[in-house]
DNA sequence: GTGCCTCGAGTTCC
DNA sequence: CTCGAGGCAC
């Protein structure tokens, strides 16, 4: 504490510490490498203490020195989580020529683009690889990441070490930034290493993305450093200066600095070009050496992309062109069905094992019973019109290279005795009657909390990434558990209370099946790790029907924490009710309305459904305030009221939540940004931006985006044309700007 | 009323 | 990843 303070200008301590760093990293590089370092291990010890003391006596070095723990560290039974700095996001897929022009058309929509400009995009292979982030700090490597779930990925750090297209350390580079790319193993090599696995009687890989995954997730390094694998660069993430102002000139930057590219990307103007150099690179498809599964176009313009920015899962500003997907024929074995956690019954097809693409499929998606009849929720024929039967010869392909499905079926050898298809209209699991609402595509289980396979389902979720993301507890765990008459997990509260009902049990989960006590202790360290859980996933866990991912975290966003959201829909329950019989009372009168006075009956039917429940001010104002959420309308708001509603439900939710500490939203950047936490409207012809980047840049400030004007309304911005909110904002005193004023006020915030 | 744009919920294989 | 459908803008 009575330390002098360090002298940080100090440029002799400078250099000796950035000197120990790249020593270090040398010879951490060196070990995992080869075979022989070429520093001793004292020398390595001493200079590691000198590195660390200097570490403790100069906070400013802190950041970089927390990526040396590493340095030397025995080989661990797991991989590190990392979290991406940026996102690590898929891209959204284009089937056709049509795709490609539609993407055009949406990113120049969006951007407020004349139909004359034409926009510049870079198209470049879509190598069937892993994504990999490397961060590079001071010009060294000193993290690679897995995309694992976009958000954390894992560590693997000592293995992308050993893959000699990633260099180690570079010059003249920002101090920091992370680089992207794509780790892959090219045909001859997956070959040579095949052929090699199978002398040594080793397990050889189904394709060569498999074997590079499995190359690349190797635990100890030593196993992937003779692995072939190989890395082109396409990516680079600013983090501290710039590197280039576009995506081809990324390119040219990266292999300047030392990493591979691709030689085949180009910049095309427009879509038309970008569709040429997808029919040369498809061309050459067969003659590159490595798999590609299609291309990849993206806005060249990184100013662009900041300003086109993110859907909830990919870039607004790339777009993947995919070749067309290999084609199988085999056989339809029969007809199973699931049972989902909404009680969704899916039909799912057995088929005779066959390869497409390179996996041996087995199982495929049949969707639901339109599906399978051969036409769409219209009536409209699809495949040709043709059923689906048990015992047909069917053509089955890898939609988007993943999900199998099937294509075609062939007529002339289906079985005389092939019966047509009928989705049961009981639950295969609980007997429950299965209804399908019309209007709806799918029949659902009606057994709701007595049905067991929506309960493991319903587990399956709460447990998933996402949502609890418990290590150790997944799909397999849960069935167990499920089962499990002595320790059993049949509601998510059960998972908190399993390790204080494993002590007082007889029979211990220790020293069963696959538990270890070394495995216990983990269990239970990781269920007591997510006590302390976000409200976003914990909305997202309960699994209610339409609060997915984002949902569950737009609602925490407005609500902040559990309890004021609890009170909230407990206090809105009347008004959700009331607005629940209006419904009823609607539909009964749909029929009977005439075209003519239709909407006016309706309206006429709900206010008196409504004014007959006797709804208290209160309730309205909470009903109200929930379905005037972005995003969130009258379904969602039922869904949510009902869950919260249902005695059984909120019971088990109750029992859950008396487990856990929730965590409280922190409004985000509220110094920073003039917006954060208003709640801003927009009406009006914008000029300077789209009312898509408008709103989008708006919450990115904090600010909530509503689409009408009520009392909690604190901005209206008024462009030009706007009608009845900028009348009822003026009633109201509610500030209102222009267009210039908005930009003026969020300035380059 | 209609047509986008997203989200939610379903799915497979390693 | 794909499909259906909810939410919202036009």
């Amino acid at each position: 504490m009575a330390k002098t303070p360090p002298d940080i200008s100090n440029e002799q301590v400078r250099e000796e510490f950035f000197e120990l760093q790249t020593l270090l990293w040398a010879a951490n590089r060196e070990y995992h490498t080869q075979d022989s370092p070429s520093i001793a291990d004292a020398d390595f010890d001493a200079a590691k203490r000198r590195y660390l003391e200097l570490v403790d006596a100069f906070p400013e070095f802190r950041k970089v020195a927390t990526q040396l723990s590493a340095i030397g560290a025995p080989v661990s039974d797991t991989f590190a989580k990392v979290t991406h700095a940026v996102p690590m996001l898929s891209l959204a897929n284009a089937f056709d020529d049509q795709d490609i022009r539609d993407f055009d058309d949406k990113v120049r929509r969006y951007l407020g683009l004349r139909d004359k400009q034409v926009l510049r995009y870079t198209a470049e292979p879509k190598i069937d690889g892993l994504s990999l982030s490397l961060r590079y700090e001071n010009g060294i490597l000193v993290q690679a990441a897995t995309r694992g779930d976009g958000e954390t990925g894992e560590n693997v750090t000592a293995n992308a070490r050993t893959i000699a297209d990633i260099p180690y350390r570079i010059e003249d580079a920002p101090t920091v930034m992370e680089i992207r790319g794509e780790v892959y193993m090219s045909h001859a090599d997956f070959e040579a290493l095949n052929a090699r696995q199978a002398e040594a009687g080793n397990k050889t890989f189904a394709n060569p993305r498999n074997a590079a995954a499995g190359s690349l997730r190797q635990l100890d390094a030593a196993v992937t450093r003779p692995r072939p694998l190989r890395f082109f660069a396409y990516a680079w993430v600013e983090l501290s200066d710039s590197l280039a102002d576009t995506q081809i000139e990324t390119i040219e930057r990266l292999a300047a600095l030392g990493f591979r590219t691709n030689p085949l990307t180009r910049a095309c103007d427009g879509p038309e070009e970008m569709l040429a150099h997808y029919a040369d690179i498809e061309a050459q498809r067969s003659m590159l050496g490595y798999d590609i599964d299609g291309v990849v176009c993206k806005v060249d313009d990184l100013a662009l992309q900041r300003r086109l920015g993110f859907r909830s899962t990919t870039p607004r500003w790339a777009i993947a062109h995919k070749f067309p997907a290999e084609l199988a024929w085999t056989r339809l074995e029969g007809i199973d069905i699931q049972v989902g956690r909404t009680g969704a019954l899916s039909p799912v097809a057995r088929l005779a094992p066959v390869t497409v693409g390179g996996v041996v499929v087995s199982n495929a998606t049949l969707h639901n019973e339109d599906y399978i009849a051969g036409r769409d929720a219209d009536g409209n024929p699809i495949r040709g019109g043709k059923d689906i039967r048990a015992g047909d010869r069917v053509q089955v392909y890898r939609a988007g290279d993943v999900i199998p499905k099937v294509a075609d079926v062939d007529l002339s050898q289906r079985p005389e005795d092939a019966e047509p298809f009928v989705l049961p209209t009981v639950c295969p699991e609980c007997g429950s009657d299965a209804v399908r609402e019309e209007g709806d595509a799918i029949r659902r289980c009606t057994g709701g909390v007595i049905c067991p396979a929506q309960a493991v389902e319903r587990l399956k979720h709460f447990v998933a990434r996402g949502a609890f993301d418990i290590d150790g507890l997944g799909a397999r765990q849960i069935e167990m558990f499920y089962r499990d008459d002595a320790l059993p997990i049949r509601e998510p509260a059960d998972i908190f209370t399993l390790a204080a009902r494993d002590a007082s049990s007889l029979s211990k989960l220790q020293n069963r099946d696959g538990f270890g006590e070394k495995s216990v202790e983990n269990l239970f360290q990781a269920i007591e790790d997510k006590r302390n859980i976000p409200l976003d996933r914990l909305l997202f866990a309960l699994g209610i029907r339409h609060v997915g991912e984002v949902a569950g975290k737009d609602l925490a966003r407005h609500y902040l924490g559990w309890e004021p959201l609890t009170k909230a829909l407990d206090k809105a329950r009347p008004a959700a009710l009331a607005w629940r019989m209006a419904d009823a009372a609607e539909a009964t009168e749909r029929d009977a309305a005439t075209a003519e006075d239709r909407r006016a009956r309706i309206k006429e039917v709900r206010d008196a459904a409504i004014a007959q429940c006797d709804v208290p001010e209160d309730a309205t104002a909470a009903w109200n305030d929930l379905i005037g959420m972005d995003g969130i309308a009258a379904t969602v708001g039922l869904s949510l009221s009902g869950a919260m509603a249902n005695a059984e439900e909120r019971a088990a939710i109750d029992r859950l939540a008396a487990e856990l500490a929730v965590q409280n939203v922190v409004p985000r950047n509220t110094a920073s940004s003039p917006v954060a936490g208003k709640t801003v409207v927009f009406t009006g012809t914008m000029q300077k931006m789209t009312r898509a980047e408008a709103k989008a840049r708006a919450e990115a400030l904090g600010a909530k985006v509503s689409g009408s004007v009520s009392k909690k309304t604190d901005l209206l911005v008024a462009g030009p044309g706007a009608g009845s909110k900028a009348k009822k904002a003026t009633e109201l005193g509610i500030e209102t700007i222009d267009e210039d004023g908005w930009i003026s006020l969020i300035g380059d915030a």
